[in-house]
DNA sequence: TCTTTGTAGCTTTTT
DNA sequence: GCTACAAAGA
């Protein structure tokens, strides 16, 4: 046992050690977090105060949980298989298959991936004619997910106008097709096993007596429903009849990228003051950055208000400066930085260890096309994952249609690939006559058969056939009569792109393989029912894991992805791109709430990524869109102290910006933040406000600072001119 | 049914 | 400027 706490910090060990009480954990970037939540199941388990049944560790990515199993199997002899160990969503699937008929499902569910729920989204919409130019299927999509992952049912919707009214009819409309055919969304999964658990009191008892230690990784990343979730099994809020489990929360308020996406990062606080917690433990000494890329990263986020509060440190040295290059275009940043590359693999440094980060994927281009000019290997994430694949997603499909006949969403995507004569005509004839009879599509088809000619007919024997054929056969058996019955393997054989194809239908065979081997290898809890075999199981696997993003394979190749991509990595050299004012920080966010604080967190978490070296660049002009776009050099170049950095190539213009940083440090430590909008900055001034200046022309006040003689603020000039901070002391500007 | 032509949109996206 | 998806022609 000591040796599990050999090696730790003492705040890391206090963390390990935490008695049986709630606790918070900030944890920052490199500080050894994921270790810390290893350590202390291995704590727990190996000084004897729970079982491994006793524990619940929840990630957001099977990525994440996987290496949480594989290091706490590293240090203590326990079967990591059997523990509930999982993503949010993978242990909502396991909750709800072993109690399936509780919760209202049939036991061969399906899991709607967001592309399949698009499609059912856009079928439904058809169906109830909804005008999709005032509704985008989209929208209704963001609609419905949004509202599940606030925990709201569409009947608890409040709606105020007609439009919003007729998108929780909608929504209401949706949630009763997705139970005709038995399927669940991925928002679904984590709603209904809140409610399953809200609803049926021996249940949750059952679980919340049998999990003592809760634990959570990215906590910042939980949005309300799971936050609600957790606290739901941990017994908050309810009359102790026995003191509730323990949940250890473990994030960083300061790398919450997934705001947008409905993560709140609020939840941090909310725990803290709800589960009572007096003592929050920081993780605060860094493993893996130089001091100066530390030091950069550290005044950086202290522009955000509303932290928690945090400072890393490293007992390394501060190491070089971080490298500022300005290009006069895009393509000139793309040639220096490919240039550097080539350097620094020349002088040693493996090009797996070099990254690239962008904010958005659309800048990859240009500087994919550089490296291909010169020759330089590189790997790109963030293409198709491999369940994402096409023929993968049919294959799929006809296994869902022998599991669950009713999903029609499957039905669907496959009753005429390959082709059989099946055309829109008769589809929607069916669609007509299936609601109708209020039943599914196959349902339907096959109440058609009386004609035992037609495609349609012929379509339906084909999966009774299969179903019949496959019916006692092993997974692995089942698949590859599957994709060789349907006639998949027959079409992609003529098809030009047809060999991938085909080897991937062969690799989704040895992933059936594969699980299946898990699988019998009492994957699932011993002591719960495995409902719906597994054909079903294999089938969630599949919706829940989309596997690796899908990249150029290649040793030795540099990385390229976007900031996003790149939480949780580290590289000794790392190269943040295109960082200019409306790319990085990017424009749409400065409309949305709290948009430009999420933006820096964003920047933070780049800029982190580096153990040595960083490089920052930007350009001045930048093909967007098709157009030519003039950019600013990003105002997050501008929070660094100029002290850690240094320009590569000294441009004029760059004077001027680097006067400005400095004022701009200068402010933050005198505590005077930059102003929020609404506030009033000086004489009557306050963001938002028109002004006319007598050179510049009229603009906008965007954001405002200091005080005294040092106040300035940047104001959104009309067209040409663009943003500009102006010094109020001696810019004349006009209220209008 | 497959191909061509047109038009919208375009930030990030763990499950 | 490019892509993806949808509607119209062969």
């Amino acid at each position: 046992m000591p040796d599990l706490l050999a090696d730790l910090n003492p705040p890391q060990r206090a963390a390990v050690t935490w008695p049986t009480r709630h606790a918070l954990i900030l944890a920052g970037a490199g500080s050894g977090k994921t270790r810390v939540l290893t350590t202390r199941i291995a704590w727990l388990l190996s000084t004897g105060q729970v079982g491994p049944q006793a524990i619940l560790a929840v990630t957001f990515t099977n990525k994440a949980a996987r290496e949480m199993q594989s290091r706490l199997a590293a240090m203590v002899p326990v079967n990591v298989r059997g523990m509930w160990i999982g993503t949010f969503h993978g242990l909502c699937n396991r909750l709800l298959r072993a109690h399936h008929r509780e919760a209202g499902l049939p036991a061969q569910f399906q899991i709607l991936d967001i592309a399949d729920q698009l499609s059912s989204i856009k079928r439904l919409a058809k169906n109830l004619a909804f005008d999709d130019q005032k509704f985008p299927p989209q929208d209704l999509l963001h609609f419905i997910n949004a509202n599940k992952e606030r925990g709201l049912r569409a009947a608890q919707i409040d709606a105020y106008d007609s439009l919003t009214r007729r998108r929780v009819e909608f929504y209401a409309e949706y949630e009763r097709q997705c139970q005709r055919e038995g399927v669940v969304d991925f928002a679904e999964l984590l709603l209904r096993c809140f409610e399953l658990l809200q609803r049926n009191q021996p249940l949750r008892e059952h679980y919340q007596a049998r999990f003592r230690h809760i634990l959570v990784d990215e906590f910042q990343d939980t949005n309300r429903l799971q936050y609600d979730w957790l606290k739901l099994l941990a017994g908050h809020g309810e009359p102790p009849r026995e003191p509730g489990a323990c949940l250890f929360a473990v994030g960083d308020d300061d790398q919450s990228i997934y705001a947008f996406r409905g993560a709140d990062p609020g939840n941090m606080g909310d725990l803290q003051r709800e589960f009572v917690i007096e003592e929050v433990i920081r993780l605060e000494q860094n493993y893996r950055s130089h001091g100066n890329i530390l030091d950069a990263a550290n005044v950086l986020i202290r522009w955000n208000p509303r932290r928690l509060g945090k400072n890393l440190w490293t007992a390394e040295g501060a190491g070089e400066p971080i490298r500022v290059f300005e290009g006069y275009s895009d393509l000139d940043e793309a040639r220096f930085i490919v240039e550097e590359m080539t350097e620094l693999i020349d002088d040693g440094v493996p090009p797996t260890q070099i990254a690239l980060l962008y904010r958005s994927n659309a800048q990859s281009r240009v500087l994919e096309h550089e490296l291909v000019r010169v020759g330089l290997p590189y790997r790109i994430y963030g293409g198709l994952r491999f369940y994402d694949r096409q023929e993968i997603k049919h294959a799929l499909a006809y296994l869902r249609l022998l599991a669950n006949p009713d999903d029609d969403t499957a039905f669907a995507r496959v009753v005429n690939f390959p082709t059989r004569g099946i055309g829109v005509r008769s589809i929607d004839a069916l669609q007509e006559s299936a609601r109708r009879l209020n039943t599914s599509l196959y349902n339907a088809a096959a109440s058609l058969t009386g004609k035992p000619g037609t495609a349609l007919a012929r379509f339906v024997r084909l999966i009774e056939t299969l179903r019949a054929d496959t019916e006692r056969l092993p997974l692995p058996e089942i698949v590859d009569h599957v994709i060789e019955g349907c006639g998949l393997r027959q079409h992609y054989l003529t098809e030009k792109d047809g060999p991938d194809r085909l080897a991937n239908l062969d690799e989704l065979l040895n992933a059936a393989t594969v699980f299946t081997e898990e699988y019998a290898s009492a994957v699932y809890d011993a002591a719960l029912p495995v409902d719906g075999g597994p054909l079903a199981a294999f089938l969630a696997h599949a919706s829940l894991e989309s596997g690796e993003r899908q990249a150029g394979e290649g040793q030795e190749a540099v990385q390229l992805m976007t900031v996003h991509a790149a939480k949780g990595l580290e590289f000794d050299v790392v190269f943040i791109g295109g960082l200019e004012q409306g790319l990085f920080p990017h424009e749409n966010a400065a409309s949305e709430r709290d948009g430009l604080e999420e933006e820096r967190r964003l920047m933070y978490v780049a800029i982190t990524r580096a153990r040595r070296r960083l490089y920052l660049s930007h350009a001045q002009t930048r093909l967007l869109h098709g157009q030519t776009r003039y950019g600013l050099r990003s105002s997050f170049l501008d929070e660094l102290p100029k002290t850690l950095l240094r320009q590569l190539n000294p441009a004029v213009a760059n004077v001027a910006a680097f006067a400005r940083s400095d004022h701009r440090v200068a402010a933050l430590a005198r505590g005077s933040a930059p102003s929020d909008p609404g506030s009033a900055i000086a004489d009557g001034l306050c963001v938002g406000q028109r002004v006319r200046h007598t050179r510049f022309g009229d603009g906008v006040i965007v954001a405002g600072e200091g005080n005294g003689r040092e106040a300035r603020v940047l104001v959104n000039f009309d067209r040409p001119v663009g943003e500009k901070w102006l010094l109020l002391e001696y810019a004349r500007l006009l209220p209008l």
